[in-house]
Parts: structure tokens; C-alpha cells; sequence
DNA sequence: TACAATATGTCCTTTATTGGACATATCTTA
DNA sequence: TAAGATATGTCCAATAAAGGACATATTGTA
């Protein structure tokens, strides 16, 4: 039996930290927005809206975290989702607060 | 010169994730919610409302994460939170979610 | 030909959160 | 004795976020 914490805390997670957890999908492969969508319910198993993805996704772009490129794949346009070294500083800093929590786990 | 993107990162996780960094907090040592909001301040260089600490706290105790205990110290009346086996648990749980993100930092 | 899937976007009403104020009490220091 | 620090709480109007619908277009399948 699983940690019958850990699915609310995911969901938290990824609500409030959509944006890193979208850095970090991308900083493994460029990706378009619908396969996202699909990586993120099936890796964390919740639902993620796209009517706050895409939009959070344009955000990112806006701020340099990511670049996009227009694609033609069988007829479908995809906007596939680059991220920048910018979005992967952005990303870093995340890592290094969550590495410094870990190490540092009893806040003194 | 510090990271950029840390202050802002640091004081998003500290909104979003607050009962999480009271419980670290507690896990380290019984305090009460005057010295958890110095102690927030100081450690994360933040401003932290008691408007909002105060319900975060006695919402942590109605869920059983914490238990408290009123004492009186020079003359002040002092609720002393103490983080209980679920708090830890809870805790836990928050920690292997980050530990995880660490080892697997880029989302396949 | 209708429905499901792929693909990306916006809009709007409802719900949740925020910041700041209101409230009360004691102790210490100028 | 007034002001600042310690100590804990609530309340509410303004703002922000969420869920779900609306919108459009193509492809594949029953």
C-alpha cells in the first residue's frame, strides 16, 4: 500500500509548482503542450486541466523560460516547447532550495 | 551574489507549502507561533503575517499533524506546538517527494 | 457521418486566498 | 505613561485562482 500522503501532496506540488514540473519535462526532451498534458497525468496520475497548461506555458515562453517552435506532424500544428538556459537557471534555483531542505531537514 | 530566482522561489514554496515548513520547524524543536514566525523571517529572509500563521498552525492541529500545550512564561500566555508521529509522517512524505524529484530531475 | 482523439487557445462565473485591520492582554523600556 | 515588543486570535473587502464551458481545426475509426 502506498503512502496514503504522498497522491495529495503530488497534487499540491504540481498545482502550485506547475511551472517548475513543466521545466522539467522539457529540460529531458522538447515536447508540445497535448503530450505534456498526457506525460504529467500518467507520471503523477491527477488530471491537469489544459485550459491551465496552455496558458501557463505561454507564461513561461513570455519570460524566457522556454522557446517555441510551429510544427506540422501529420496534419496536426504542434508548438513544440524548448526550454532555454534561462528556464534551466530557473529550474536550478528550484533544485538547490529543495537539495538545502533535504540536507537541512530539521529547521533550526 | 546570490541567486536571482531564489528569493522569489523561496518565498512561493513558503506560501504554498507553510504548514510543511512549520512542521520542519517543529520537528526540530516545540516552539510557539511567536518565535515560528521570527524564526521564518530570519531563516528565509521573508515577511510572514500572523494573520496567516496563526489559522495554518491550528489547522495543522485540527488535522492531528500537531498537538499544543498553553503555558505561561513572565506573564505571557504561550501555546506550545508539538509535531506528533502523523506531522512526521507527513513530513516524510513531503521529503520523498522532493528526494525523488532530486534523483530524477529530468520528467522522462 | 458521427464520435473520439489530437491540438491549442480563450472566457467567465464561482470559489479561494490575501493583506490589512480590528481585538485583547502583558511586559519592558524610554 | 506612552510606545514598542511579546503573544494569539478573528474578520472582511479586494484580489487571485479554479473549474468548466466555449471555440476551432484535423485525423482516425466505428
Amino acid at each position: 500500500m502506498p503512502d496514503p500522503h504522498q497522491k495529495e501532496l503530488v497534487q499540491r506540488i504540481v498545482k502550485n509548482m506547475l511551472d517548475i514540473q513543466l521545466l522539467r519535462i522539457l529540460q529531458a526532451n522538447p515536447l508540445w503542450g497535448y503530450m505534456i498534458k498526457k506525460k504529467i497525468e500518467t507520471n503523477f496520475k491527477i488530471k491537469l486541466r489544459h485550459g491551465a497548461l496552455y496558458p501557463t506555458l505561454n507564461s513561461l515562453e513570455r519570460k524566457g523560460f522556454l522557446k517555441s517552435q510551429k510544427q506540422t506532424h501529420e496534419g496536426r500544428a504542434r508548438k513544440i516547447y524548448t526550454i532555454t538556459n534561462a528556464g534551466k537557471e530557473y529550474l536550478q534555483s528550484y533544485y538547490n532550495i529543495i537539495k538545502d531542505q533535504l540536507e537541512n531537514k530539521d529547521l533550526q
